[in-house]
DNA sequence: TGAAATTAGTAAAACGTTTTAGGAAACACA
DNA sequence: TGTGTTTCCTAAAACGTTTTACTAATTTCA
């Protein structure tokens, strides 16, 4: 019961040589140092079959590093997000580093704290999807000389690697494709923060409808706020096909809104296809079940986890010149 | 750029007192220790004014704590996983912890891997739904005194904690739904996992039908191999339909089967509610959001991380004496 | 043959904390 | 006045590594 776990100096008794040896052979600096071929075999015979793994915590002190990536999101239980963790999580992991996360909210204080956390726990690298008002913290640690990659959500503050979407292309898209079916009523509904991405979605439905002689009167883009409850965003989402009853296209500017909105126009009467077109941001499965499908805008998790670990790694290994790059990844419209 | 972090040290120094002084202070530990009044408030001062905060990895060298929870589970992109992530997450935060997670993809190997790399991270508790085959490593964590806490799936030759559903019940009930709505040929879709919560799924229903008096002949139990990809284990429902068209009754046993499912009825002529009843294991907006609305067993996700976290930090707190829980919660059919 | 170079290893400092063991000064009390 | 006791604080060891700076023995070769 809780025995104690093996330590270097251990291995280093039994091999009947120095710790220091030990070290050297563990970390493969065996040839470098000019360790002899014997010395090497006895040592890690004897590390082999005792189990000894090296204590992290001891490494990370002398080293300064962790082999942990700090990924900060705004809630690990939206499927975006924890896509975009998962492919993260097994990128990282070949590469023999791990994740340790955490979700904001939103809120600029949770991301002061966690950074804070991060730093004291001495993590590697930080890929974070930000809140606003996050952009002194975060420049404190690109100061600090770690990496960082934004994603998701861009800040034009910072001077900072990023990767993301082609949000106002997607928006224009989704918008010329409604137009193209014969809408001429459309509704954007979006969330009511300020962060780049959703203006950008915002600005590409308006210069859509504007390019196809659209009058502006004729569409509405409705704010959500991010606080609400699903039932509260619902309310209001009925509202406002009551109100707007010539509403024949609706674009959702993120999946959990497009969820929200779903159920309120199965509260109205509505059909989809029929009366009303729909697409939404964020592609998954229920909206692949959905009766009938719901075309949609999708991201390219893969790529986007891909750039992102790609930049991270990049930064890691050529510690001495910080370029930053940007990363701007199409955007699929799935008509359904 | 690159400012070397503050150091218990630069406090000291800066407060005139020795470093031992501080720790006191900054673990609360200064009464106790009769530090005068004057000090605490200097050093305390300093230390905000500085912003100075300890540096974790030092903290849990010496100690032998790190305030890091480790999660191990199948796959944190699956909803199921990544809502009691996050609950976790926001229960572990408020006592001052951190969640580090790892996906297994069901993977004893795996498993014994990130088990080992929480180790040497002197990880404080673990929560894991264990895939078959990772007893002695968990096993070995139990040994080394560290609170172990599973869930989702139970392995019944260790003798540790766990938190769960009562699958059992939760099949039996819905078995018995189906026969209240005139069903006779219900039909299970499982995978084909050697895990004892998959079994209980399949013995509910079983008993179930037995109780009712329904020929076994009747009923099916279809096993899609885990490691199928969506699209196979569509071809395979589908072809189950076309073999058994006398089917009026499914239960999902998991949620992504469920999904398949929806996906592969859709492919025949089958109309959910009229020519068939469903039930898919695991709520989700997917299902709320299903023309038709499709019933569920709806796990109690809050309370399933509120019992886990309690557990933990039950160990967490009480060192000494080694007692065990099995917490089985109870599982509501939502009927839509 | 003797100086230089190479080979094979080690001792000890350092990373930043916590904690044990103790010490000096001030006070209390007989 | 001397002796406990309390108050306030500190020196130094320890946690388990990595890495710098060394040494002793052997080999090379002019």
């Amino acid at each position: 019961m809780s025995t104690k776990a093996l330590s270097i100096r251990d291995i280093a008794a039994k091999a009947n040589v120095s710790i220091t040896t030990v070290s050297f052979i563990l970390n493969g600096k065996a040839v470098e140092r000019n360790i002899s071929k014997a010395v090497i075999q006895r040592v890690e015979e004897i590390v082999e079959a005792d189990g000894y793994k090296p204590n992290q915590i001891a490494r990370s002190l002398r080293t300064g590093n962790s082999q942990i990536i700090g990924l900060i999101v705004e809630d690990i239980a939206n499927p975006f997000f924890a896509g975009i963790a998962r492919l993260l999580e097994d990128k990282a992991y070949r590469k023999g580093y791990k994740i340790i996360y955490s979700s904001t909210e939103n809120q600029a204080g949770k991301t002061r704290e966690l950074i804070n956390l991060f730093k004291s726990r001495q993590v590697d690298a930080y890929v974070i999807a930000p809140a606003q008002g996050a952009e002194k913290d975060i420049q404190s640690i690109i100061d600090d000389g770690k990496p960082v990659v934004l994603f998701d959500r861009f800040l034009p503050q910072l001077d900072v690697s990023y990767v993301g979407i082609d949000n106002y292309n997607a928006s224009y898209q989704a918008a010329q494709q409604f137009i193209k079916e014969g809408r001429r009523h459309l509704a954007l509904v979006t969330v009511d923060l300020d962060i780049q991405q959703i203006k950008e979605r915002e600005d590409g439905f308006n210069v859509a409808i504007k390019d196809a002689g659209l009058k502006k009167e004729a569409s509405v883009v409705i704010k959500v706020p991010f606080a609400h409850s699903r039932e509260e965003a619902i309310t209001l989402l009925v509202d406002m096909f009551k109100q707007a009853p010539q509403i024949d296209a609706v674009l959702f500017a993120t999946n959990y809104l497009a969820i929200s909105g779903l159920l309120a126009i199965k509260e109205t009467e509505k059909i989809i296809k029929q009366d009303l077109s729909v697409i939404a941001y964020d592609d998954g499965d229920i909206f692949k079940l959905h009766t009938p499908q719901i075309s949609a805008l999708a991201q390219p998790l893969e790529d986007i986890a891909e750039s992102i670990i790609k930049e991270v790694f990049q930064q890691l290994s050529d510690k001495s010149e910080r370029t930053i790059t940007r990363t701007i990844l199409p955007v699929e419209l799935l008509l359904r």
